[in-house]
RNA sequence: GCCUCUUUAGCUCAGCUGGUAGAGCAACUGAUUUGUAAUCAGUAGGUCAUUGGUUCGAUCCCGAUAAGAGGCUCCA
């Protein structure tokens, strides 16, 4: 006999070589049918493995993590089935379980894939999941699987397999579908019930792109098709939520061919919510000891030469610009630093100066490939909440560590509680990509992993992920449809002020060199501002709101009393607009709702003859009569409900 | 940059195996003076993204270019 602990710590006795799907069936005839894999000992296998000594157990479903994914890598053997039958000759390379849904990358040689073939796709699948096909599990030796992708031509099955061990090899068979798999598996494909092929894109095999380009086929599938049509739902709300469509709804950007692709145009409503978000940040900044600065939109190229940037970035830039007569050489500037750095050394620094913080609103160009420009959230053009914090060496951790504050705090502030604290560091192969010795790389990723530490940040470490010059911790967030985007970010830097030749004089009257801090709470105002229409559906708090107030005369007659009502409100700094359209007071209220004007004013007959506005609010519907006087101090109520002030709590 | 796809009025979309285009909303004009999510009528607006080709004839078929979409690769 064996011991079987369950995870609420309840132990159960079974036969030696019991499976987990025997484990299932003894607590419940409805687990049994819901479970899809086990993770044994931390480990997830397949339902039919025998237990040969006592183990901790867990049965996973649809609703564990794991028993989703292990759910869609079957899908993903399921859909490959499919495309074989329908597309004879077809080669695979590898279909991994992701996020939402799965993908496969085949190769169809000179047949392509279109979405008019989806429909065709997902039929045959369901088709096959209702033949209730077994997945069996087929240990191989290596030769043996060799032979059989060989004499199927499957060249980059073949490839993977000279990549893995003799002896640890499996096949997974279902149908008449056989993959080179690890599993684990469902234990039948009838559990699918419900299949949606997503899209057919491109992929470079290996996703190095010198190699060939295989299809990737991205699909999703579920137990129930109720919850594929809540998932397509979903996915249609998140489309609605989408900034770009948002964005040029509510007049906030637009772009225009003529101006050029990835360089937004920021309109009225849309300069009015930046402006309040730089204001927003410009206080805490000044709060924080940071001292403003302005530099020009192009540097000498030599400029960058020092700062090492015309190395590793001077082909995939926008080539610099000449002077007419004397043929000097200028680049729109790519990153605010160099310029930094310039304004530190415009005088000798002394100890007592640092910690120095520079802080910029600084736009900058980069060259960034067509394919790779996305609305707001990926440009050519953008402005960064630029700062960067020259300090002596002891000072490096606690100033990180106020700049995980001010991060948080923007984020809170904003309501973004959704976002990942990632700490990106060197890969471990290519160090060729970075600059600076190994010593101060390694001093720059300690101080990164101790401050977030100290500061309690639950951190992801993603490896290559790090800039050329240092490591950074990368506040991440997702878009409506889930991609993942960098906004804020942190980073230590060894190396500019070495090539900067950055010093300043110590109490013991030597030269020493300084440590920068590059710091972006908002890491661009585009892209931040794109993720919070998103996050926000562009019903943004009132503080934020480019118009925070309609004000809607029922007809000519209250125009002037309007007029007096929204000027005295000006002088209080809400700002909006009056409706004077002859239009009926329903229309004024519905365009209010529609522009996401969160308070709207009714003035008519009886509110002119006291004095007073009748108060709407976006959403809700009325809330009665207010003087004036009462409506300001509403407003400055709704104003300062969402904003903590930066060093308070 | 690579692969696939898309592009008809300011916006959302119609347009039957090729015979030079329509609707709603928005805009403009007029009437209306309105009480909590769309007043009525009229007017104007398009070399069907651009550009080559096939054809007697192209919004429609083919090619190129541009912009956009979804991925991949890249992201100081």
């Amino acid at each position: 006999m064996i011991s079987v602990t369950l995870p609420d710590g309840s132990k159960r006795e079974y036969q030696k070589g019991s499976t987990p799907m025997d484990v299932a069936l003894s607590i419940s005839e409805g687990l049994a049918r819901n479970v899809l894999a086990a993770k044994v000992d931390g480990q997830v296998v397949d339902l039919n493995t025998p237990l040969e000594k006592s183990v901790e157990l867990q049965l996973l479903t649809w609703n564990d993590t794991e028993g989703k994914s292990t759910f869609w890598h079957s899908s993903a053997h399921l859909m490959a089935e499919a495309l074989e039958v329908l597309y004879p000759g077809v080669k695979f390379w590898v279909g991994p379980p992701v996020e939402n849904g799965f993908y496969y990358d085949i190769d169809t040689g000179e047949k392509s894939i279109s979405s008019d073939d989806f429909k065709m796709i997902e039929d045959k699948m369901l088709e096959l999941a209702r033949q209730k096909n077994e997945f069996k599990r087929i240990p191989i030796t290596k030769a043996d699987a060799l032979k059989y992708f060989g004499d199927k031509g499957d060249e980059y099955k073949l490839d993977l397999l000279s990549g893995l061990e003799d002896g640890n090899i499996t096949l997974y068979q279902q149908g008449n579908f056989t993959d080179l798999c690890r599993g684990p598996h469902i234990p039948n494909t009838g559990f699918i019930k419900a299949a949606k092929i997503m899209n057919a894109a491109a992929a470079y095999f290996k996703g190095d792109q010198n190699n060939k380009m295989l299809t990737r086929i991205y699909g999703v599938t579920f137990p129930k098709a109720k919850e594929l049509e809540e998932y397509l739902t979903l996915l249609e709300e998140a489309k609605r939520r989408d900034h770009r469509k948002l964005g040029a709804e509510l007049e906030f950007f637009t772009f225009s061919e003529k101006v050029g692709k990835g360089l937004p145009l920021w309109l009225p409503k849309g300069a009015m919510l930046r402006e309040r978000l730089e204001n927003f940040l410009k206080k805490a900044q000044l709060r924080s000891g940071y001292l403003p600065v302005v530099t020009p939109h192009i540097g000498s190229k030599a400029l960058y030469v020092t700062s090492g940037h015309w190395e590793k970035y001077g082909e995939d830039s926008f080539q610099p610009i000449k002077t007419p007569e004397e043929g000097e050489e200028f680049m729109l500037k790519p990153m605010n630093c160099p310029h930094h750095c310039e304004i530190y050394k415009s005088k000798p620094r002394s100890y007592r100066d640092l910690p120095l913080r520079l802080a910029e609103f600084g736009t900058v160009y980069r060259y960034e490939q067509s394919g790779e420009l996305h609305g707001l959230t990926r440009v050519r053009g953008f402005t960064q909440d630029d700062a960067h914090i020259f300090c002596a060496n002891d000072q490096v951790e606690a100033e990180f560590m106020k700049v995980i504050d001010l991060v948080l705090y923007v984020f809170k502030s904003l309501g973004f509680d959704d976002y990942s604290a990632q700490v990106s560091l060197r890969s471990k192969e290519k160090s060729s990509k970075y600059i600076g010795s190994d010593e101060d790389w390694d001093k720059a990723e300690s101080a990164i992993i101790k401050a977030a530490d100290e500061k309690g940040l639950k951190t992801v470490v993603e490896y290559g992920e790090a800039a050329f010059y240092g490591p950074k911790l990368d506040f991440m967030v997702k878009d409506a449809l889930g991609r993942k985007w960098q906004l804020g970010t942190i980073q230590v830097d060894y190396q500019l002020p070495n090539r900067f030749e950055l010093e300043y004089t110590g109490a013991d009257n030597q030269k020493h060199r300084p440590v920068m801090i590059h710091r972006a709470p908002f890491g661009s105002m585009e892209r931040f501002i794109a993720i919070l229409i998103e996050n926000t559906a562009g019903n943004f708090p009132f503080w934020l709101s480019p118009e925070q107030i309609a004000v809607l005369p029922i007809s000519e007659k209250y125009e002037d009393y309007a007029n007096d009502v929204f000027l005295s409100l000006q002088e209080h700094d809400i700002r909006g607009y009056v409706d004077h359209r002859s239009e009926k007071i329903g229309r004024k209220i519905r365009d209010a709702e529609v522009a996401k004007v969160p308070l709207m004013l009714i003035i008519g007959e009886k509110e002119a003859a006291e004095g007073k506005i009748s108060l709407r609010k976006k959403g809700e519907g009325d809330l009665g009569s207010f003087t004036v006087d009462e409506f300001v101090a509403f407003a400055k109520a709704e104003i300062n409900k969402n904003i903590p002030t930066f060093g308070k709590n």
